[in-house]
RNA sequence: GGGAGCGUAGCUCAAUUGGCAGAGCAAUGGACUCUUAAUCCAUAGGUUGAAGGUUCGAUUCCUUCCGCUCUCACCA
């Protein structure tokens, strides 16, 4: 990770000095104009059935593939390489019989990492995979750095093939990693897969994937491991992890879903300004930049949503936005200075249509990105399938902390008590002295339900004094109308029924600026145009915020958030 | 910001109480025209994250710094 050793530079220069030798024989190691008229995968596809018999009688062809090379097999005179595109990885047959002794020079020159492009016609090799006859080899990109240990190339599996797969290539693992002596542990590995092999006998495909799946696992393991490299230079991580490479599918397969699921509910998809002059729509603390010409501080928005509001205002009424906030606050596996929040405003619905709308989505978001509404997280099973449970905030509480009463919500001292039985340190328990009783009640909801909320579960009824958008309850001005999903111990989605009426939200932005006054750091500012643009009317409307990242996190089985996002923040290098 | 842990060859990892820094893969040279973690023979590859200290001797013990991971706090 520090400066380029000689062992780094010896390596890059050997790997320049292949590609000095391709110019001497009139290639351009960085050439371009190589067309591929195919895909891997549609070749692979296309005669996923032929026989060896059928294609040789056919040879069907030629076809014309580019890629990188990912694992090469060299036989002196003839070699097997592998080439992979976006669409998959296709077994390559170069000979010097067929690409005479020029084509075969350039070929020698091969290093793995390479980019190449091939066209030949199809057969099946003796150990009957499906195989491009070279007929053609075109050097296309010489690569200067090796990429790190193995390629892992995809294998094709149904799911419950995989599953069992899966089993016995942990079985193999575990056989591996209890041989200490590294010169035994080839053998060691072939007596488990057979071991492994036998007891699938009856699924004459899975024992035949133990082997390759065994060498993906290797692999993964030989491949970039260090998760500071990993995320620093994201694209070897991409290039030599295909578990990398299917977490990032999934999140835009995702991504791709929600904007299809809300377009075909007529919602209109906008893009509103991420540079604010005030900081408003969430409590939190901003970025500043600045603008020059203007001679102004503005601030990366950490919400869009005052904006969105005041488009429904407009007559859009039913908005949405799948962009990034940005948010000037601690970094952890949970937390990334941006992140991407998807916000949506429905005009004319309650916060219960939402809660309708979040379990059809996310339902179906499971099914849609891993296959079905059953997700595994680590040790944990989510179950995505609707019917979701709604509870009241202040019964998830009573559920659990069994010596309160319903009635105790209009004490505060017996609230504060039961919450200072979980205050550990002295700043904790001043804050707990000091709070009134929608304040205590959101944190003994924090200490006793929150972490035990695995599956999908909608809390409502939340405190006034933490919801400074949100709309009052028509019977209980005390609490909004608002609900929070929480799933895996986490929030995942935020909403409420807006608060429309002007007068109200006038008050409530005071309240926040008196509370900044006092030295609270996370608050809204006063944002008098919102107030004035509520004055010309919002539709009774109701809108919410998802966080695309933790959901994502939830439905990939990725444990830092970093895992999901291609560029994560780090602490530049010295 | 607090606490705990980690950093050894290009990659993945070893190194006994503080006693000559090793292995597999990758690389280099050679053999090999159906391999798939190809195989076989040979070779080379290191400022053990950085700086300082203790010691006859430090990858190992101590201090400081850099980076990462986990965790707590703030937060979504």
């Amino acid at each position: 990770m520090s400066d380029e050793s000689d062992v780094e530079k010896k390596l890059k220069d050997e790997r320049a000095g292949k590609g000095e030798k391709l110019k001497a024989l009139g290639v351009n190691p960085w050439g371009n104009g190589f067309r591929p008229e195919h895909l891997a995968g549609e070749i692979l596809a296309k005669h996923e059935h032929d026989t060896a018999e059928q294609l040789d009688a056919a040879k069907p062809g030629p076809y014309s593939i580019a890629g990188r090379v990912v694992s090469v097999r060299d036989f002196g005179k003839a070699g097997f390489i592998v080439v992979q595109d976006r669409s998959g990885a296709l077994q390559v047959h170069v000979k010097k019989d067929a690409l005479g002794d020029a084509g075969f020079a350039l070929y020698k020159l091969l290093d793995v990492g390479d980019f190449v492009g091939i066209r030949g016609t199809a057969f099946r090799s003796k150990s009957g995979e499906l195989t491009l006859a070279a007929a053609e080899y075109r050097p296309l990109t010489k690569t200067l750095r090796a990429p790190p240990g193995k390629f892992s190339a995809e294998i094709k599996l149904t799911p419950e093939q995989a599953e069992r797969v899966k089993v016995a290539v942990a079985a193999v693992s575990a056989a591996i990693d209890a041989e200490a002596d590294p010169a035994k542990r080839q053998k060691v590995s072939d007596d488990a897969v057979a071991a492994q092999q036998a007891l699938l006998k009856d699924d004459a495909v899975a024992a035949k994937a133990i082997p390759q799946a065994v060498a993906k696992a290797w692999a993964e393991k030989q491949a970039l491991a260090d998760t500071e490299e990993r995320y620093r230079r994201r694209y070897v991580d991409l290039l030599s992890n295909a578990g990398v490479r299917e977490v990032f599918l999934k999140r835009t397969k995702l991504v791709q879903f929600i904007r299809r699921f809300l377009d075909a509910r007529g919602y209109l998809e906008v893009e509103t300004p991420m540079m604010h002059p005030l900081v408003s729509g969430a409590a939190a603390r901003p970025f500043i930049t600045r603008h020059n010409t203007y001679d102004i501080d503005l601030y990366m928005r950490i919400a869009p949503e005052l904006y969105l509001k005041r488009l429904v205002v407009g007559g859009f009424d039913r908005v949405y936005e799948i962009n990034r906030n940005f948010r000037n606050e601690g970094v952890s596996t949970k937390h990334n200075p941006e992140f991407t929040m998807l916000e949506f405003y429905e005009a004319y619905a309650t916060y219960h249509d939402l809660m309708d709308l979040t379990e059809e989505m996310l339902s179906e978001a499971a099914v849609h990105v891993t296959g079905g509404v059953k997700v595994k997280y680590g040790e944990h099973t989510i179950d995505f399938g609707k019917g979701w449970p709604r509870i009241p905030m202040r019964q998830a509480i009573l559920d659990r902390v069994k010596d309160l009463g319903a009635d105790d919500f209009k004490d505060v001292a017996k609230l504060r008590a039961v919450a200072l039985r979980k205050a550990e340190t002295p700043a904790d328990k001043a804050a707990v002295a000091t709070m009134n009783v929608g304040e205590a009640t959101a944190l003994l909801f924090e200490q006793y339900v929150e972490h035990e909320l695995i599956n999908p579960t909608f809390i409502t009824e939340f405190p006034v004094e933490n919801s400074p958008l949100a709309r009052r309850n028509d019977d209980n001005p005390a609490i909004t109308d608002r609900f929070e999903l929480f799933c895996m111990g986490r929030e995942i989605a935020n909403a409420f029924s807006e608060l429309n009426d002007p007068v109200d939200q006038e008050q409530r932005f005071r309240g926040q600026v008196e509370a900044k006054a006092r030295g609270q750091q996370e608050t809204m500012d006063y944002d008098a145009d919102y107030i004035r643009a509520l004055e010309h009317g919002m539709p009774p409307t109701a809108g919410e915020g998802i966080g695309i990242d933790r959901l994502c996190m939830l439905l990939t089985d990725s444990h830092s958030i970093r895992d999901v996002i291609l560029f994560p923040l780090l602490r530049p290098q010295a």
